[in-house]
RNA sequence: GCCGAUGUGGCGAAACUGGCAGACGCGCUCGACUCAAAAUCGAGUUCUGUAACAGGAGUGCCGGUUCAAAUCCGGCCAUCGGCACCA
């Protein structure tokens, strides 16, 4: 027997897998079923692969290989998500083209990639920076345009005197992280997606598909749907503003009002506001502060006054002041609300702050100390009180009968109201998709031609951000001098570039079609793949892209180029892979572990059983060196067992329950996401071959076949040592025996009171009865019986007795 | 602050969703093989306790429900992820 060598044997694979175009699929392929599995596209980034990659492809890999095995045409592509931030940083840093940084740190990640031994078809490898890909992203975009779902609108960004315009990450208190200076919130106007429009769908379809409950909640909560009332406040002096409250029933707990500080009433109301000196000074902090910031639920409430106005309470006439203060912000509702400090955390801190009057208009809560809020009242349904004709209502009947009266009264109505806010789809950056708009003095903003695309990024020498706010591309005059589609004058192009979000918010499409260059993805190919049978991906994304995504996809829906409203019927997100010392790995703390080298020495084979194995897949785990070898010490067990190899074509009796059973259950384990328990399976059942020192042919081609997805490349190799097969290109995933898992006796623990205190051993289908007098006949059971009959008993067939006596 | 998740031996973890806590592995201890070591094979390994059994305690902390709680409920504490221009 030779020993095991797994440099040889993992390359030896690689080359015939590649030589074959093993893993290459067919959109259609007669009497098969199609599954595509999916696997977030890395961001390629200097730092390259960390093993932490390895634990997520290898284990989506494993599904692909176990899917192929069970006779699925398996779709498993792979490709980058080039476009961003970081390798602009990285280009400008170095002095090099971000298309050069780009090239480079694809091919080190591919190097790596190839290393494992993934079953990816490469020749579905997309690039989100590739003209050829981004033709299609920016078509996309301009789909957006021509069904009115994009549109330029003020909105504002991060500033740096200095700097230009910053990222929310390159801002921290208010400060520039680069330069330290002060940074505001200037106003710009912003490409965006409506993407509003799409919010109550986004979060009903989700019960269409399989995502684990903490994604779908984390969908629902960003969307943020809440039913409400919006009302009509007027001004004393004229005038009036709207609010949006779920409050409705403490209307008459209203003491002040409150408005974004950006809320262009403010600015209508000027000649009115005796302190208009204060209020502008007001803003003008606001402005440097985010959203984050603002909303900060430990920072002090500040605000400020408007002097001389008033509002009146639609309900009593009662006449409140109102103030700004940036809690309230522009961006969500109507950017102003009605405060009712005896029921709201918030109101309650800033009228505590600026001593404005209380009055508690819901019993039940003690609002000297602190407010009784809605989580709360609405559970206890409490009683309203100070609140004229509805006083004695309770809330619940309250909610109906105010909005009634408020809405006969015509100044309300019935409103959802989501948090989520339409995408801002503009980039002030070099490295992203060029938008392509042409504004033209004449016509306006004009698409440009879809023949005329992709809208390509000139090759420049300086793509720095610049410190006028502008994107760098707004320099260059050869791209920005154009002429009109329409009227064919002269124009200009839209200068900025799309965010990192767009390339990824479509790429699982163009796998399906990669080489198309008539369409982004043709209708048949779409059809054959979606959705997408198992995605996965980080957890940091299962918020925002995996959003993004939908949204996009719902949108081709309805305009008839993509073939389901759902792109992804499930959706799972690992746990990351920290360094050794438990904290996230990066190369300033020096506790990257490269692939490459746990390869070399131990083997892909090993790395991937080990990440298999390393703990839930779902949780994040600290990497360990010593790990490895325990996944390589398996493998070896493995191998070694061909000298107890005999002749058999049958599971000998010996074996039959262990591998039935490992059949089983590493078959669910893969299909529920619990490699790790898969691995120990296995494990388990090696064991019991060691003690068993003998094993035939039917049982070790079983065994290598249910390793054969971790550890691909060493059961090919024993595959064809033990003639098995030329090769496992034709092999089958074994099916369970279920009644080979079915034993006639079983253990049965016997409780006392609850405690364990003896086992017995009963036929698997034992009565109450029969199992009790078992028990009442077993030892350890008597040391507590006395020889008493239970008073009570417990009888939970095949999984306990508990006696009371 | 808000939203989501997590907390179990010396360590990574498991526990069929309320039913034997610690499967499987790492490490360690002991034994076999070896001149020796490594590798390999085998035994042991939650803590406490005992010569050995027995017994007791035990799943972040405090309390509750239940015949029975890692699992359910209430209240804390700690760690991680997201919070809209990093992707």
């Amino acid at each position: 027997m030779k020993q095991y060598n797994h440099q040889e044997i993992e390359k030896k694979w690689q080359d015939i897998w590649e030589k074959e175009h093993r893993f290459e699929v067919k959109n259609h392929e007669d009497n098969k079923e199609n599954a595509y599995v999916l696997i977030e596209f890395p961001y390629p980034s200097g730092k390259g692969l960390h093993v932490g990659h390895i634990r997520s492809y290898s284990a989506l890999d494993a599904v692909a290989r176990k899917k192929r095995m069970q006779g699925y045409n398996v779709l498993f592509p792979m490709g980058t998500d080039s476009f961003g931030l970081e390798a602009e940083r990285t280009a400008i840093k170095e002095h090099k083209l971000p298309q050069e940084i780009v090239s480079r740190n694809i091919a080190t990640f591919k190097e790596q990639l190839k290393m494992v031994g993934l079953s990816v078809d490469w020749s579905r490898e997309i690039s989100t920076s590739d003209p050829s890909y981004y033709k299609w992203t920016q078509w996309l975009f301009l789909q957006f345009v021509k069904h009115g779902l994009a549109e330029k609108q003020e909105t504002t960004v991060n500033f740096c005197p200095n700097c230009g315009v910053l990222a929310n990450e390159e801002v921290e208190n208010g400060k520039c992280v680069q330069c330290g200076a002060e940074t505001t919130q200037k106003p710009k106007a912003q490409w965006v997606l409506k993407m509003t429009k799409y919010a109550e769908r986004l979060a009903d379809d989700l019960k269409d598909t399989d995502y684990m409950e903490h994604i779908k909640t984390s969908q629902i909560n960003w969307i943020g749907k809440s039913e409400g009332t919006e009302v009509k406040f007027d001004i004393e002096g004229g005038g009036s503003f709207k609010i949006f409250t779920t409050c409705i029933e403490t209307i008459y707990g209203i003491t002040f009002m409150v408005l974004a500080p950006e809320n262009k009433l403010v600015d209508s109301l000027k000649n009115r506001i005796l302190n208009w000196n204060e209020v502008e000074e007001y803003r003008k902090q606001a402005s440097k502060k985010s959203d984050f910031e603002r909303t900060e639920m430990a920072k002090t409430k500040t605000g400020c006054i408007l002097s001389g106005i008033y509002a009146i309470n639609p309900v009593n006439g009662k006449k409140v002041p109102v103030y700004i203060s940036d809690f309230v912000l522009a961006s969500y509702g109507t950017g102003a609300v009605m405060a009712v400090p005896t029921h709201d955390a918030r109101d309650y801190e800033f009228a505590k702050a600026k001593n404005i009057e209380m009055i508690e208009v819901i019993s039940g809560g003690n609002v000297a100390e602190k407010a009784y809020e809605k989580q709360e009242y609405l559970q206890k349904d409490s009683i309203l009180i100070n609140s004229g004709k509805f006083s004695g209502l309770k809330v619940s009947e309250a909610k109906k009968a105010i909005t009634d009266y408020l809405i006969n009264l015509g100044v309300a109505e019935k409103k959802i109201n989501f948090k989520m806010r339409d995408w801002i789809f503009s980039r002030q950056r070099y490295w992203g998709e060029p938008i392509p708009m042409i504004h033209c003095d004449h016509c306006g903003w004009v698409p440009v031609n879809e023949e005329d695309l992709p809208i390509t990024l000139p090759i420049v020498e300086s793509y720095d951000v610049t410190k006028d706010g502008e994107s760098p591309l707004s320099k260059i005059e050869s791209f920005v001098n154009t002429t009109c589609p329409k009227c064919k004058g002269k124009a200009k192009r839209e200068t900025d570039t799309m965010p990192g979000w767009a390339g990824s918010s479509w790429y699982y499409m163009r796998y399906c079609d990669p080489h198309n260059d008539k369409e982004f993805a043709s209708l048949d190919a779409l059809s054959a793949w979606l959705p997408v049978g198992l995605y996965n991906g980080g957890n940091e994304h299962t918020c925002r892209h995996l959003l993004y995504a939908r949204f996009w996809n719902k949108f081709f829906y309805d305009i008839g180029i993509s073939p389901v409203s759902e792109p992804f019927k499930n959706r799972i997100s690992q746990g990351i892979v920290l360094g050794s010392n438990g904290v996230k790995m990066s190369k300033s703390l020096g506790n990257v572990v490269d692939p490459r080298e746990v390869i070399k020495e131990y083997g892909a084979d090993s790395i991937r059983v080990w990440e298999a194995f390393m703990g839930d897949y779902f949780e994040t785990v600290n990497w360990n060196d010593d790990g490895v070898k325990s996944a390589n010490r398996l493998i070896n067990r493995i191998w070694n067992m061909q000298e107890f190899l005999t002749e058999g074509t049958e599971f000998s009796k010996e074996l039959n329950f262990s591998l039935n059973f490992a059949i089983d259950k590493v078959t669910s384990d893969i299909d529920n996401v619990k490699f790790n328990t898969a691995i120990s399976t296995i494990m388990s059942l090696v064991n019991e071959i060691y003690s068993n020192k003998k094993i035939n042919k039917a049982e070790y081609k079983t065994l290598i076949t249910l390793l054969s997805p971790f550890a691909p490349h060493v059961c090919e190799e024993l595959y064809t040592i033990c003639n098995f097969g030329t090769s496992m290109k034709d092999a089958t995933w074994p099916v369970a025996d279920k009644k080979a898992l079915i034993k006639d006796t079983i253990e049965l623990p016997v409780q006392v009171a609850g405690k364990v205190r003896g086992k017995i051993t009963v036929s698997n289908s034992a009565s109450q009865e029969e199992a009790v007098a078992v028990a009442l006949e077993n030892e350890d059971v008597k040391k507590y019986s006395n020889g008493l009959n239970p008073k009570k008993v417990i009888y939970v067939a095949g999984r306990i007795l508990n006696l009371i006596f």
